[in-house]
DNA sequence: TATATTTGACCGTC
DNA sequence: GACGGTCAAATATA
């Protein structure tokens, strides 16, 4: 962890040098020369993220590169959360510049023609959107009904077809822990299928929202790794999580309760919560990790033992591998990110599964 | 004790 | 009939 905050901190520091120099020089600034900084900015602030993935931190990635910038409204607070908020301010400021934002679009516009067709841009680990391009859906056509107690089995197609409501994502594995597991990706799910797949070394395993039961979420994934490449898994989505849990990391416990309150109305507008969705600022959740604190950030915890099999889980909601209310989700969630222990979940969850 | 995972079997689609 | 997706009993775990 030191090396990334070590790494974050250069980012921060040639933020700030650029800053010193913009407002040193009373020379008009040279585009060239801001673009090329900005660039070595942002690209020490990827490198940080590149880190940052490794200990499974993908969403940051896809919103680091091609996210849009954060909105003004969110700003006050990440600069508040963290001692080093200046630089981030900095950074994000930098990255509305008209030339990095020309830069930015460009990347965008390279994206689209393929992962790699810009070569000065780092692997982002999310390398690939197959099929739907966008919101995965659940169509009717998705498979879920399954046997009935009287063993008849009511309509299913358990050969899901290739529609247009997947999306596959390319993932790295972990390169610490249990390399089996995909890295967190903000959801909880459960596993409840693993099937040797033809002309693959590595089994295929199914997933679904944990939250299914209670929420209806049809939200599932496919995981299996690449015969090609073991370090990297193929992360099939289908289904648009319906559930009330959020896989945004929430801001940040220093935040003023306005500030929380935005966020709990975005989550509450987002509504389709896909991977990648909802962009925010890397200088909101950044600050969580230098405060010493993972958790605060909502951002995710992959067990690193394997015993168990724990599939992936986000941090706090679950207690006890049971789901929870949506009426409650949005004060564990405000609970859970002002740095407040599990236990007290405990109570709350275990007291409202009672009365249910 | 409750919940999650494993795994063999079943079923629909191709 | 092969294959992929799902179910559900058995088992593991906290």
């Amino acid at each position: 962890m030191d090396d990334i905050l070590s790494q974050v901190f250069d980012a921060c520091s040639l933020a700030r040098e650029l800053e010193s120099s913009l407002r040193l020089s009373n020379v008009p600034t040279d585009p060239h020369y801001l673009l090329g900084s900005c660039e070595e900015i942002v690209g020490a602030f990827n490198e940080a993220i590149h880190r940052l993935h490794a200990r499974n931190m993908s969403l940051f990635h896809s919103q680091m590169l091609f996210g849009e910038a954060p909105s003004s409204q969110q700003d006050p607070g990440a600069g508040e959360g963290c001692s080093h908020g200046t630089g981030y301010m900095q950074v994000a400021d930098l990255l509305r510049t008209p030339a990095v934002e020309a830069w930015r679009l460009e990347i965008k516009s390279a994206a689209a023609m393929g992962p790699s067709s810009y070569p000065g841009t780092p692997n982002t680990g999310v390398e690939s959107l197959v099929g739907g391009g966008g919101e995965p859906r659940l169509g009717a056509e998705t498979a879920l009904s399954g046997r009935r107690a009287d063993g008849s089995v009511p309509h299913r197609s358990s050969r899901t077809r290739k529609d247009a409501g997947t999306v596959t994502k390319r993932v790295p594995a972990l390169r610490t822990g249990n390399m089996e597991m995909p890295p967190d990706d903000g959801y909880t799910w459960r596993k409840y299928g693993q099937k040797d797949i033809l002309n693959s070394r590595f089994p295929r395993s199914y997933y679904r929202c944990t939250h299914r039961s209670y929420y209806g979420c049809e939200a599932k994934k496919k995981v299996q790794r690449l015969d090609d490449d073991p370090n990297t898994f193929e992360v099939t989505y289908c289904g648009t999580h319906t559930c009330q849990t959020s896989p945004t990391p929430i801001l940040i416990p220093t935040l003023v309760p306005s500030a929380i309150g935005n966020n709990l109305n975005d989550n509450e507008n987002d509504g389709g919560r896909q991977q990648g969705a909802s962009p925010q600022s890397v200088s909101i959740r950044l600050p969580n990790w230098l405060d010493g604190n993972p958790r605060n950030t909502g951002t995710l915890l992959v067990p690193q033992s394997g015993a168990g099999g724990s599939t992936s889980r986000h941090v706090g909601q679950q207690q006890g591998g049971r789901d929870i209310d949506g009426s409650v989700a949005e004060l564990a969630d405000a609970m859970f990110n002002s740095a407040s222990s599990g236990s007290s979940m405990d109570c709350i969850f275990s007291r409202r599964q009672r009365s249910l």
